[in-house]
DNA sequence: GTGAAAGCGCTAACAA
DNA sequence: TTGTTAGCGCTTTCAC
């Protein structure tokens, strides 16, 4: 295939007004023809349409933007791309940009808050109308009006202690209250709940559920949560430990979706029947949970509320920057499948 | 309207001439402050960092850009970033990237070619430095000097038909053969292959590669190619099929992550015993592979060296436009885990 | 309906 | 060293 050869007297990207000088009209009517905002004479529009074809004029985008004031585009800031709780979001994110038009510049800070930071301010440098967040520790600050730098902001999954933001997230007290109680109905009682790092609001909110379920059911002797830390090995390591003492637990609570894994796999090391000899209830779906048994139980988060919520929060500050703060939740679901079942009461 | 001359004083964002007023120097110093490229005397530069605290000043990056001639960004398009392989790849190229000072612009075209060309120019209207991309179809033309509108441009993991580009990708032939191999060794014959979609360039190599270790073996009459889609449950349903036919296969060889899937479920639909009745060869790695019982046996493409590579090549590609074209191919790893065992011949 | 000209915020020349 | 000026490519007043 022979592609079309640029013509060789132009060696550098073509300009706004390169597209004028072909087509013999001024750089503000070849605009007019690319924005549409103001009406062009036929004749006129077809030789500049022409002139677009055979100099393969591209728009640029920086120099529209700066001129005309907004990027239509929406910075996403996760702290791990790699952790299908996130790419879930992301993609249902990506659905809602696209029906209105808009483009997602997404980064992802690694779990590191310096790192996020620097996210922030690039993204914030690079004038984008709108920012998504999912703070990885502490490094979004107090805000007055739900902006960072004057840009509307929306917080989500993680809404720290944070006055001055909308913020997006689960009921995770209610859910993991839903979870623990479900485990409870299942006759365990020493049941460990493993949280990730301390001091992430969405998993101490989950630890308070999980405790007031264990206090309810007065069971709070037995109230064990266990820090594992944002790794699937640190997690694993650590209620493998809890595993191996003579009063383990029946059940464990996993927070996360990578405490979910850390456990399984902690579960399969210290070669326990599962769920037989503990169950397992996770936290966040995945495809892969109910393909191998036994399947996973789990507190599922819903995706899509999520980021339909987050989306909608998010374009209604950008039409009025002093709409009242909102901090909306949405519901989980227990899926309650092979992974957690009924305690057999052989010991004590 | 009657439009004056805004004041100084007004609440918008703070741009350089602000900085400069407040801190009584010129525009240009305070530039020189900001890049370091020119020195400026210790007592101008304080009071020039001062006002910029003060006044919250952020250098508007798209301004910059448009007149430096670089936005030190990547552009790059995977497909579906909720795969782990192409998000475990964006991590890898995320790593690459902030070790050379890259911003990477990632976007996931959802495995639709429309929005991928859209996609891929938007990158190029935003001025990007350079592209990676895995392109989801035929999205991508040829190209005679390994740029998209004059920007860098690699392709990476389906390296199509397409003269011009930069490649980096497995080496998936080798690597199919070597997984066929495993599985012939085990003492299978009837091995379905389980393909995604026909005209992918990286699943017809892999093919291609089962094909011939299946003829090296003389099983050319056995040779069986599926091909099940781009989603999990039509990959499940392609080969639960095959799998409830009489003469079923003892054996699978999925060609990809969503393939593996489709087919482990498949297995558990049909309520085959797993491995013993089918094994399971997958493609593509994943944590949960070696959490539930059988471990999942597959081939391994190396994320590191992918992303490493790409990366490697881009820049190369950036410091000369001109190079030679290179068509980078990796090494695949196979992961014989318990998915696969000996073929129990009580059959025939 | 069209062309000319003035910037958007920044930096790289060149003067001073 | 520092200030001044002229654009980067685009859109948007304005005249015509």
């Amino acid at each position: 295939m022979t592609k079309k050869k640029a013509p060789a007297n132009i060696s550098k990207v073509p300009t706004i007004r390169d597209v004028a000088a072909l087509a013999g009209v001024a750089p503000g009517t070849v605009s007019n023809v690319l924005t549409g905002k103001k009406a062009v004479a036929d004749p006129l529009k077809k030789s500049v349409l022409e002139a677009i074809a055979t100099l393969d004029y591209r728009p640029n985008l920086l120099a529209s933007s700066l001129r005309f004031g907004s990027t239509k585009s929406i910075g996403i800031v996760v702290p791990d791309i790699t952790n299908p709780f996130f790419s879930g979001l992301v993609r249902e994110l990506e659905n809602q940009a696209a029906k209105d038009g808009f483009q997602i510049l997404l980064m992802s800070s690694r779990e590191k808050s310096a790192e996020e930071t620097e996210l922030i301010r690039s993204l914030v440098a690079r004038q984008v109308d709108g920012l998504i967040i999912s703070p990885s520790e502490d490094a979004v600050s107090e805000s007055s009006n739900s902006t960072i730098s004057g840009i509307p902001t929306v917080l989500i999954d993680r809404a720290f202690n944070v006055v001055g933001f909308d913020t997006v997230s689960s009921d995770n007290e209610a859910a993991a209250f839903m979870g623990a109680q479900h485990l409870i109905d299942l006759g365990h009682q020493k049941i460990t709940f493993l949280a990730t790092e301390p001091g992430l609001a969405n998993i101490e909110e989950r630890a308070a559920g999980y405790r007031k379920a264990m206090i309810e059911a007065g069971l709070e002797k037995s109230i064990s949560v266990v820090f594992g830390g944002l790794s699937i090995e640190s997690c694993r390591g650590a209620i493998e430990q809890e595993l191996r003492r003579a009063d383990r637990p029946t059940a464990i609570f996993a927070s996360a979706y990578i405490a979910t894994l850390g456990a399984a796999k902690a579960i399969r090391a210290v070669d326990l029947a599962f769920p037989d000899d503990v169950s397992l209830l996770g936290f966040d779906e995945s495809d892969w949970m109910t393909v191998l048994r036994p399947y996973i139980s789990t507190v599922e988060q819903p995706l899509y509320e999520l980021g339909e919520s987050c989306w909608s929060l998010l374009m209604r500050r950008m039409k009025q920057k002093d709409a009242t703060l909102k901090n909306q939740r949405v519901k989980c679901a227990l899926r309650a499948r092979e992974s957690t079942c009924r305690l057999t009461t052989k010991r004590e």
